[in-house]
RNA sequence: GUGGGAGUAGCUCAGCUGGUAGAGCGUCGGACUGUGGCUCCGAAUGUCGUGGGUUCAAAUCCCAUCUCCCACCCCA
């Protein structure tokens, strides 16, 4: 065995796992732009930040999102706290059972579970007759002492959950909160899409469920990508109804559906008995004409419903905010109503959409709050700032900025004791500064300083101490001049203030 | 979960129909012991994703597997 495989088999042990990533500067700059951004910009309009456990109970996210929906049902980091729970249940099965049983066991978990059933209900009997072991003692273990957990899909079942928990129906409302920070959903990663990615999360709850808000927070997010400088935006918008008209539309198109069954895929089909609205979502290019000729539900809203969303209509339209009215936007969610919104981008593949948000009235009301109105999205950061790079990219622009504004060429043990001082002094004044921690030869100290993209060069050396007049390079232009420490700080101050 | 494409140096890749590896860029050192970008010279880094098979011989052909990318399902 080479030393080489060795190291080779050493480094490859560890690596990020699938669907997950390292974000690196100089990207990590873009992020916080972002960010930073965000947070203005929905500062500005009222909304205070809530920062959010990353798991909670699997049952809160089942409730929330519902338990039917892939995200519930198989696409959620879910484990058992405490871990070992399953492990020493089976471990001290096994002891019991031996070791060839076990093995065997292992194979059908059915009949695996099946026996630890009858051996829990034995163990109850067993423990009246003072019999013990530690197998026992977890099987006798009240259930409430094993928890099922889940790493978060999406923000908003957390925000509801801590809307009620801290009793914010007492602030005065409605409340407005934003969040942000890395979500989980075990999915074949694909452009756009990660296993763990990042939302900033915008709702507000309670209040009244005035078409303004809904406008508002439309106009919201629109601001902030129109501050970010995000091209080619589109916002989708569409009504889906609420609990008194949306299951008739429902039967209404699954009826229609049933007629034209025999044209459909087998996915659409399969859709067709599940949630029928996502057929309206479908890609597939036979189905298109068929989907074109179903009856949409912006025609079987009820009174309050149609009145609602054409009043949100209204709102964007006062807000100058353009918007297209997309009949097939179905939100995959259980729990959104009324109106629906969805943002695209470009340069984003096939996974293109920014921003997906609505209205859900009644979610709170389910995770055991009072009835509370609430509306909110929850914007893709991931995709977002792809779409930024793409941008960037076909403009040719520059990434961000500089990193080093000041690089440090100093020779000489007294020099050192300066430029320590004086990197001190400039990193005070707020300047990035590189300071070598080794003596270097001063064609290789501004070689470096090019490499690492500084702006200026502060030279060092013996003269300069002696006079106390330091050598300032611009590297750009290679001009050089000769400054007092205050007269530096001075002019560098004046250069960054755009002179 | 399903389908397609791809894995060769830190990065981008070349290596045709089998003869145990190259370029450019980058990194480091030197030409250049108080001045960077240019140029020139030199160095380090790979059991060619992994395992198995065919063969005298595999980066190359076959099988399996892993990872990445793209798309479907689903969704931000």
């Amino acid at each position: 065995m080479s030393e080489g495989a060795a190291k080779k088999e050493e480094r490859r042990k560890f690596q990020a796992i699938r669907g997950t990533r390292d974000l690196l500067p100089p990207e990590t700059a873009l992020w916080n732009r972002v960010e930073e951004t965000a947070r203005e910009v929905f500062a500005s309009y009222g909304f205070g930040e809530i920062r959010l456990p990353v798991f909670e109970q699997t049952e809160l996210f089942a409730r929330a999102v519902g338990g039917e929906t892939d995200i519930v049902s198989k696409e959620m980091y879910t484990f058992q706290d405490p871990p070992e729970f399953t492990s020493r249940l089976i471990a001290g099965f096994a002891r019991e059972v031996g070791a060839e049983e076990i093995k065997r066991l292992a194979t059908n978990q059915a009949e695996l579970l099946q026996r630890l059933y009858e051996h829990k209900e034995r163990a109850a009997v067993r423990a009246k007759q003072g019999i013990r072991s530690p197998l026992l003692d977890l099987l006798l273990e009240p259930e409430e002492n094993v928890e099922s957990l889940s790493l978060r899909p999406e923000a908003t079942a957390s925000v509801c959950r801590a809307y009620i928990e801290e009793n914010m129906q007492q602030w005065p409302q409605p409340v407005k909160l934003y969040t942000v920070g890395p979500m989980f959903r075990r999915e074949r990663p694909q452009k756009g899409r990660y296993r763990q990615f990042y939302q900033i999360d915008a709702e507000v709850l309670g209040g009244s469920d005035a078409p303004g808000i809904d406008a508002e927070l439309i106009e919201m997010v629109m601001t902030f990508f129109e501050r970010l400088g995000l091209q080619g935006v589109q916002l989708h918008i569409n009504s889906i109804g609420d609990k008194n008209c949306r299951p008739k539309y429902v039967e209404l198109l699954r009826d229609e559906l049933r007629k034209v069954k025999d044209k459909l895929g087998p996915d659409s089909q399969r859709r067709m008995e599940t949630n029928p609205l996502r057929v309206l979502d479908s890609k597939l290019e036979s189905e298109q004409d068929i989907i074109e000729k179903l009856p949409r539900i912006a025609q079987h809203l009820c009174d309050a419903c149609r009145e609602n969303y054409d009043e949100v209509k209204r709102q964007l339209a006062l807000r100058g905010i353009v918007y297209s009215q997309n009949f097939r936007l179905v939100r995959g969610l259980d729990y959104y109503v009324r109106t629906t919104f969805e943002i695209t981008a470009k340069g984003l593949g096939s996974q293109n959409a920014v921003c997906g948000g609505g209205r859900y009235d009644g979610l709170i009301e389910l995770l055991g709050g009072p009835p509370t109105r609430a509306t909110g999205f929850a914007i893709g950061e991931d995709r977002l700032i792809l779409s930024l790079q793409e941008q960037a990219k076909s403009r040719g622009v520059a990434s961000e900025d500089p990193r080093v504004e000041v690089y440090i060429a100093w020779m000489g043990e007294k020099a050192y004791k300066t430029a320590i001082h004086a990197a001190k002094n400039l990193r005070a004044a707020g300047f990035s500064v590189e300071l070598p921690p080794v003596e270097q030869k001063f064609g290789k100290a501004l070689g470096q300083a090019d490499k690492l993209g500084a702006r200026y060069a502060l030279i060092l050396g013996d003269n300069e101490v002696a006079s106390g007049e330091w050598t300032l390079k611009t590297l750009a232009t290679g001009e050089q001049q000769k400054l007092s420490e205050s007269r530096l700080l001075d002019f560098l101050g004046k250069k960054r203030s755009g002179e």
